[in-house]
DNA sequence: CCCATAACTGTTTTT
DNA sequence: CAGTTATGGG
């Protein structure tokens, strides 16, 4: 980043932009986070009332990045007086709560994640009798999901042919289960928000006039419905500023497309165009190679990064024989930057898929080096968390039925399968040992109720694993079950922040632990991610691994438009990267107990040669495999 | 109904 | 390989 107060002249001209609609190309590490803050703080300044202004990004990291940066030096802001700044998410369930009513919903909707959605596509399958082969519950998710992206509504829902024709009655029945219960999926986020404004002029122009400045991060990444409301919020006022860098769309697979950055000067011909290209993160070394590989794109506006800063170090390669001696090598090189002084917490290892972080894992511990991984299998996602939180909802909303289902026989209490249609189906004649054990439950649902509204959310969560038997439960002496006791503990911790239930429940859907956790505990960690959850970060050195055909571009992404997103991932890899860059690749690697050979990453011949150097392997004595980049 | 074991499957990225 | 689902004996 540049120094904290001074802006190069094109920043300065697009934070000073302050009226009409701004478009801001922003290449990696060009600032285009302090573009958005020193913006804000500006308007503020000029006297625009904080409430008149919003901000909207894609993950919380960045929103609560945003959000320090505004405050910051910044101290007679008083904090109640803070513009909305948050995710697309959080800004549509502000919304929503704001017309729940109109939208003829009570207001007390519970958030469901990905996996209950699809628990519920599927029920709705299974209940009409469907091949789940044929009708693959996740796939049917995500054709739902794309159409809800593109603003489609269920009763909409117009595909011909058999297939076409059986998805629209899937999602029917998935909307009519969503429905009964005041069920949230995070399209629905987006959707719902903008069809009312759509159809809604007094809602619209409510809305025009209280968020007169908007903002978009990462413009690139928005899909049609993102797109669209943010066009609508800001179509009276035209105040409208987005930041963008298409060469870093790399989440069109969610429904994102970085055409919405070519249009926007359709959309507004009278926009003002700005292009960073001014990189303050790395050195020259490096960018000319982030260039270089990129630039094999065609679908791409053409901008070149630059920089001031004179690099002395090559990107290492580094090649080995599998994946434990490619991960020895990183170890080992970590450890001799330690050695030279690079705090932990400046290096990080990327990777591709998540699977390829268990090497990594294995080799780190094995040489005492501190190491903490950002996403992963995500804390909420976490069977343990999902138990618990099930018993939340089902107290908190007794229609949960995806909750009660959840938890009815969890720990087991003699409620098996056959007993649990019973109940769900309503099926009357029941033993006499079947009615108490179902009335035993729901007094214990009851009890958990009572205790519920007399206590604090930690209070509760206390009580409850003590008293539904969940940490005798989990806690079973294994390994295992000590890591899911602990998760469960840092749930409970999590939980002293929220005042009741209600609250507790809406942070936990929105956001991730990663996210409620400060980031770095300051005992110097080094970083284990994927390349997608690096996106925004940066550090002194970059170790990206498996760089190898099938891995990285993975096989699933190989025709010509996904290819380009691979490169553009391969991009965003190289750019975290402030002066140190490494990659690696083995020759075998194991997957899915099996054992593969991989070749070299076609992107690596994508790399300037005079650019390259490759370095000794660990063990040094091993001799090296053969692996030529040709 | 419960638990253990066997069989199976699906493994890219995530708000 | 690991996590989930199907199967079968207790």
């Amino acid at each position: 980043m540049n120094t904290e107060n001074s802006l190069n002249s094109k920043q300065k001209e697009a934070v000073e932009a302050t009226e009409g609609p701004v478009l801001v190309v922003a290449g990696a590490g060009a600032g285009k986070t302090k573009v958005i803050t020193e913006r804000i703080k500006l308007l503020m300044k000029n006297g625009v009332p904080p409430e008149e202004i919003i901000a909207v990004t894609f993950t919380n990291k960045a929103a609560g990045e945003m959000k320090a940066r505004t405050i910051e030096q910044n101290s007679d802001i008083k904090k109640f007086r803070l513009p909305f700044i948050g995710t697309f998410h959080a800004l549509g369930l502000l919304m929503m709560k704001e017309n729940a009513k109109k939208l003829g919903l009570s207001g007390r909707f519970t958030i469901i994640d990905e996996d209950d959605s699809i628990k519920l596509v599927k029920e709705s399958v299974l209940e009409l009798n469907l091949d789940i082969k044929q009708f693959d519950p996740s796939r049917m998710k995500h054709q739902i999901s794309s159409f809800k992206n593109k603003l489609v509504e269920q009763e909409e829902c117009a595909e011909e042919g058999y297939f076409g024709e059986i998805l629209c009655k899937i999602w029917q029945l998935y909307e009519k289960k969503t429905k009964a219960q005041e069920f949230l999926d995070f399209d629905d986020l987006i959707l719902k928000p903008t069809r009312l404004l759509m159809r809604d002029k007094n809602t619209l122009e409510k809305y025009q006039n209280r968020w007169r400045y908007i903002h978009v991060d990462e413009y690139q990444d928005t899909n049609e419905a993102q797109y669209m409301l943010s066009k609508l919020l800001s179509a009276k006022h035209r105040n409208i500023f987005v930041v963008g860098d298409i060469d870093q769309a790399i989440y069109s697979w969610r429904g994102a497309d970085f055409r919405n950055v070519l249009s926007f000067q359709q959309d507004y011909p009278d926009a003002k165009i700005i292009t960073l290209e001014e990189n303050y993160r790395s050195t020259d070394i490096i960018l000319e190679a982030a260039n270089a590989v990129i630039i094999n794109n065609k679908m791409r506006v053409p901008k070149n990064l630059w920089t001031k800063k004179t690099g002395r170090e090559k990107i290492k390669i580094m090649v080995a024989e599998d994946e434990k001696i490619e991960a020895e090598t990183v170890a080992f090189e970590i450890l001799t930057l330690k050695r030279g002084r690079i705090p932990a917490l400046e290096m990080a290892v990327l990777y591709r898929t998540n699977a390829q972080s268990r090497a990594i894992e294995e080799a780190l511990l094995s040489h005492n080096i501190a190491y903490r991984i950002v996403g992963g299998v995500r804390f909420y996602e976490r069977r343990e968390i999902k138990d618990l939180l099930a018993y939340v909802r089902l107290v908190q909303n007794p229609q949960d039925e995806i909750s009660r289902k959840r938890i009815l026989n969890v720990p087991a209490r003699g409620i098996g399968k056959t007993l649990a249609t019973k109940i769900f189906g309503k099926t009357i004649p029941l033993k006499p040992e079947e009615e108490k054990k179902i009335k035993d439950f729901e007094a214990l649902i009851d009890d958990l109720r009572k205790t519920s509204a007399e206590k604090k959310p930690f209070e509760f969560l206390r009580y409850a694993v003590q008293k539904t038997g969940y940490r005798r439960y989990i806690e079973d002496g294994t390994e295992k079950g000590m890591d899911r006791w602990q998760n469960v503990e840092e749930l409970i911790a999590i939980s002293r922040k929220n005042e009741d239930l209600e609250e507790f429940l809406e942070h936990v859907s929105l956001f991730s632990a990663e996210d409620v956790y400060e980031p770095e505990d300051g005992s110097g960690k080094v970083n284990l991610m994927t390349i997608h959850s690096s996106k925004g970060l940066e550090f002194e050195a970059v170790f990206v691994v498996g760089m190898e055909e099938g891995l990285f571009p993975h096989v699933l992404s190989l025709d010509a438009t996904d290819l380009e997103e691979e490169r553009r991932l391969c991009y965003v890899a190289i750019t975290r990267a402030k002066t140190k860059l490494y990659l690696s690749l083995a020759a075998r690697r194991a997957i899915f107990g099996e054992r593969i050979s991989n070749m070299p990453s076609r992107f690596l011949k994508e790399f300037p040669e005079h650019l390259l150097e490759y370095q000794e392997m660990f063990p040094p004595d091993g001799g090296l495999p053969e692996i030529i980049i040709e």
